[in-house]
RNA sequence: CGCGGGAUAGAGCAGCUCGGUAGCUCGUCGGGCUCAUAACCCGAAGGUCGUCGGUUCAAAUCCGGCUCCCGCAACCA
């Protein structure tokens, strides 16, 4: 027992900033479903998942709701342990970065980056918004200002720790390219080209602009900024530089990173950074999956889109929840999601394959023998390719599972499901039953269908583990018959096996119905209100401004005498437009709304005394109006008034 | 010529490494069965594999040009 193999597997740490959606479960229930795959195998299993709990946006969050940090965090994180509770989550250990034992972990390892001179001090440049003591990149700007408050901004700096990371850019990207670290590795290529070959900049891991982080020890106004205090999690966790836990050495390295494909350039870069400059292994594999995208759109709250999984659990099961994720998922591409798809799967696969396979076996049993099998045999046509691709799938199961293919893994055992229910059409036992001399015949034809069911549901209790132990149990199979040794082997069950019927595994949903009663759900808890409310709280944020400010603006009309694409940019359309004095050239975001040739006669609004600016290699004087709601662009047209007159 | 991915039946995808009858799931239509959750099983219709050209006895597959989509990066003045 105590020569078991180690495997050890994390979720990322979520950013507790609001409460958890369907896309972290989607990472979760993976994990979940190879941890107890793995443990099923014999596997000594490490499983982490956690919360990262500091930043600027939970301070922020905590301040508004006028609470501490720490009670604003410890709030949501019993909101996503109360999910993986329901989801059925078999974490074996959940950190918090607030953790005491994190905090110091990440201090030591600070100090020692600082030590081997690997950390420096320099000094961060950015925009800097005064009134909320932030700093923005340039790319987080929204029109040149706060996207807080919509305020100026001005040019800062602040002082500021820094972590080398050009020493490790030649094992990186080796790392990348030559080894099967990144799965799926296509996206390799695309990390090398865009981040490493350009040269890797140093990372900023400290700030002085907000509070509520791990302090560095050695120089208090600064606390750990999130690569060094999150990432570390996964050693910390584990004991490393602490004396909480004693697994370090057991579990590290890690066997499967599990993360979405926002945050893999971290785990693929800066991650491995870290440890090379620690000294420590590099973890085994990064395992990368695509976002949850909602009838075709990437899901997001300010669409009103977000998929709420306890109510979706609450009206399915968390197993089908589960199941539909799991099944819809491919490694490196992102998955649709939409009620109606999930609904068709749940009933197509779960409810008329797997749940009607288990119920017609049973009351087959029920109905020709009271419940128990007589032992005579007889065995017959189709027998042999029924039990052959029974005891087949554990191995194909086994393979996917390996390289995490857990959607091929499923479709592996639901084919055998599939392979049942025709072995029941060409049996017939019904047939059988009407001759009292083929009881044995008959007996055989449904001990062999409940064998198959006990392979499946077996191997299928990774990903279900709430429903399948009920399967097992209508079967009349064992804890003993039910493992993953004997899921390879056929005549398990003993041969006078007694089922018991039960409730429908999944029952049938029905469609038309349950779409109508999702939409109105989606639409009464955030669809119209959330967005009115975030658009109320934008709208409220604004800073007010007095006439002068207004007047600074000075918007005139002007034709646009000519326009045309500019190469080098996908959204900019640049226009030669007259003011009514003189012809200047604007660059406008709007080539995706509009054409050239749509634009040129029409008249617009201009910005006329705006500074210019060069966008893409293009001198642009002025700015033109358009509306601007979600995808949705317009631009004003006021072709009745002569180019140059004033609005106001 | 910034980097990368993609275009295959009504929808969603596999096949491409290593050329040789185009496959899966859902949907549609027809049939079978009645043990079962109106489920299950069989069959059919439906694709000039984005486009143009090249290599080859043979191209969805290899090579080159083009069009369109999607990510990332970059600029929505």
């Amino acid at each position: 027992m105590c020569n078991k193999k180690p495997f050890y597997i994390t979720t990322p740490i979520y950013y507790p900033s609001g409460n958890p959606h369907i896309g972290h479960c989607y990472t979760t229930v993976a994990c979940d479903s190879i941890a107890r795959y793995r443990r099923m195998q014999g596997y000594d299993v490490m499983f982490l998942t956690g919360t990262d709990e500091h930043g600027l946006k939970i301070e922020q969050k905590a301040a508004e709701k006028g609470i501490t940090p720490k009670q604003y965090v410890d709030e949501i994180v019993e909101i996503f342990k109360s999910l993986w509770n329901f989801m059925n989550i078999s974490y074996d250990r959940y950190i918090r970065t607030t953790d005491d034992y994190h905090v110091e972990t990440v201090q030591k390892i600070f100090k020692e980056l600082y030590d081997k001179g690997y950390i420096y001090k320099g000094e961060y440049k950015g925009k800097y918004c005064t009134p909320c003591e932030s700093f923005w990149t340039e790319s987080q700007l929204v029109d040149g200002k706060c996207p807080e408050c919509g305020r100026e901004v001005v040019e800062a700096k602040e002082e500021a720790y820094f972590f080398k990371m050009a020493p490790f850019a030649d094992r990186i990207e080796k790392l990348l390219t030559e080894t099967d670290y990144l799965q799926p590795k296509t996206r390799a290529v695309e990390l090398v080209n865009n981040f490493i070959k350009p040269g890797l900049e140093d990372l900023c891991v400290s700030r002085t602009s907000f509070t509520w982080g791990i302090p560095v020890t050695f120089d208090e106004k600064h606390v750990v900024y999130v690569w060094i205090d999150a990432l570390s999690n996964y050693i910390s966790a584990l004991g490393y530089q602490n004396e909480a836990f004693d697994e370090f050495n057991k579990y590290w390295p890690a066997d499967v990173h599990m993360v979405a494909k926002d945050i893999m350039r971290f785990h693929a870069i800066i991650w491995p950074a870290m440890l090379m400059a620690l000294d420590l292994p590099l973890p085994k594999h990064l395992a990368v999956h695509g976002w949850i995208t909602f009838n075709g759109q990437k899901m997001s709250k300010s669409l009103g889109n977000v998929v709420d999984p306890f109510i979706l659990g609450k009206r399915y099961g968390a197993d089908a929840i589960r199941y539909h994720i799991l099944r819809e998922m491919a490694l490196g591409a992102d998955s649709s999601f939409s009620n109606e798809i999930m609904i068709n799967r749940i009933n197509s696969d779960l409810a008329n394959g797997l749940g009607n396979l288990v119920s017609r076996t049973v009351a087959m049993v029920e109905k020709y023998f009271g419940g128990t099998l007589p032992t005579e045999r007889e065995s017959g046509e189709f027998d042999d390719d029924l039990i052959e691709t029974a005891t087949a799938l554990r191995a194909k199961v086994d393979s996917f599972m390996d390289e995490t293919q857990l959607n091929n893994a499923l479709a592996e055992i639901f084919k055998v499901v599939s392979r049942a229910n025709k072995y029941i059409d060409e049996t017939a036992p019904w047939v059988i039953a009407k001759d009292e001399a083929k009881k044995a015949r008959l007996a055989t034809v449904l001990y062999n269908l409940l064998d198959t069911i006990r392979i499946v549901a077996t191997l299928l209790s990774a990903f279900m583990p709430t429903t399948m132990p009920k399967a097992l149990e209508q079967i009349g199979a064992c804890e003993k018959c039910a493992t993953y040794e004997n899921a390879d082997k056929f005549g398990v069950l003993p041969p006078d096996v007694t089922v018991k019927k039960g409730e429908a595994l999944f029952p049938r949903i029905d469609v038309d119905k349950e779409i109508e009663e999702l939409n109105s759900i989606i639409k009464n808890n955030s669809g119209e209100d959330e967005k009115t409310k975030k658009l109320r709280e934008e709208i409220e944020g604004i800073a007010q401004i007095g006439i002068d400010d207004f007047c600074k603006v000075d918007l005139r009309v002007a034709e646009i005498k000519a326009c045309e694409p500019i190469k080098k940019a996908k959204k900019l359309l640049k226009l030669t437009v007259f003011d009514g004095v003189k012809e200047r050239t604007v660059a406008s975001g709007i080539a995706k709304y509009y054409k050239p040739e749509e634009l040129v006669g029409r008249k617009i609004i201009l910005v006329s005394n705006l500074a210019p600016a060069k966008l893409c290699g293009v001198e642009s004087c002025g700015m033109i109006l358009a509306a601007t709601c979600g995808e949705d662009v317009k631009v004003i047209f006021v072709d009745d008034m002569p180019a140059g007159a004033k609005i106001s």
